[in-house]
DNA sequence: CCTTGAGTTGAAGTGAACTTCAGGTTGCAC
DNA sequence: GTGCAACCTGAAGTTCACTTCAACTCAAGG
């Protein structure tokens, strides 16, 4: 009990739903052991994957993005500390960017409360140019979703 | 020419596709008078409708939401500059709530690129209760999707 | 009159991130 | 050894915000 969590226990300690968990193996974002009968047995490592995933998420990555930044861990050594940190790292310029983005959007619609104008021409607001393109449909809100650690059923 | 705009005309003017502007009104998110043939042809003023939904999609409001918003603008007379600015006021809180739960979720993961922990325990990073829980799947990202002003085929 | 570009429709497809479901298997406590 | 919660799978469904498609009509210039 002390050594590896199951499904259930994972999803329990993550808030994260055990489907949503099943998904996220399937894109190759956490992994598992298997027991005899074929029920998977997560390292306990495997819940600061988890929390990884959802904070970045909350950045505002795609889960794609996520993967790929998971990739370049280190697989051979149990990941450190630090190379945790210099994950997060490279989510930092991002947030920056997104929390300047919106500071702007609210300076923008602070002008625009003043002169009520919304106007498509003069207003800064509504400059589809200089947006860092969440290239195709599909990106996704900062905020997750709320889901809880549910257990269904 | 100076009285309405074809639907080329306004998605030219507002950047946002033909098809938008055509599922936009489906939701009931701006309206077009028609032609003898039945061609849409629109009011200046749906411009600034338009405006407003693309606006709020950057502040990460859902299209129906922004529906609620605009049934609220008075239906008889002409919406005026400080109905519009009103409106947009109503976006400014949930933007500001937006910007600060970036700002912590930024600080908090300053502290944990210090420590590496990424603990889900500890750290304020990971707490799914204080969230303003965008309710349900879908709710979607502050970047508007960039498609621009295409006028396809 | 004819062509051509712009407009129309409803239905179906897309993509991300999941959830739900049906039907079956495991693990553990009693 | 039996009962039952917890687990398994693949396939299909869901939501949002659109886009794409096919098949058609309209408007305007030559």
């Amino acid at each position: 009990m002390h050594e590896s969590l199951t499904i259930g226990q994972l999803s329990a300690r993550s808030g994260v739903a055990q489907s949503a968990l099943r998904y996220y193996e399937r894109l190759g974002l956490i992994s598992a052991e298997r027991t005899g009968g074929n029920q998977r047995r997560y390292a306990r490592t495997e819940l600061r994957r988890v929390a990884f995933v959802r904070i970045s998420q909350q950045v505002g990555i795609s889960l794609e993005e996520i993967r790929a930044a998971l990739d370049s861990l280190p697989s051979s050594r149990a990941p450190s500390p630090d190379d945790w940190a210099a994950l997060s790292r490279t989510w930092r310029e991002r947030l920056d960017e997104r929390i300047k983005l919106l500071g702007k959007l609210r300076d923008d619609l602070d002008g625009c409360i003043g002169c009520g104008c919304l106007s498509l021409q003069r207003c800064t607001l509504y400059n589809p140019g200089d947006t860092l393109a969440g290239e195709g449909p599909g990106a996704r809100l900062v905020l997750p979703r709320r889901d809880g650690p549910v257990t269904p059923s």
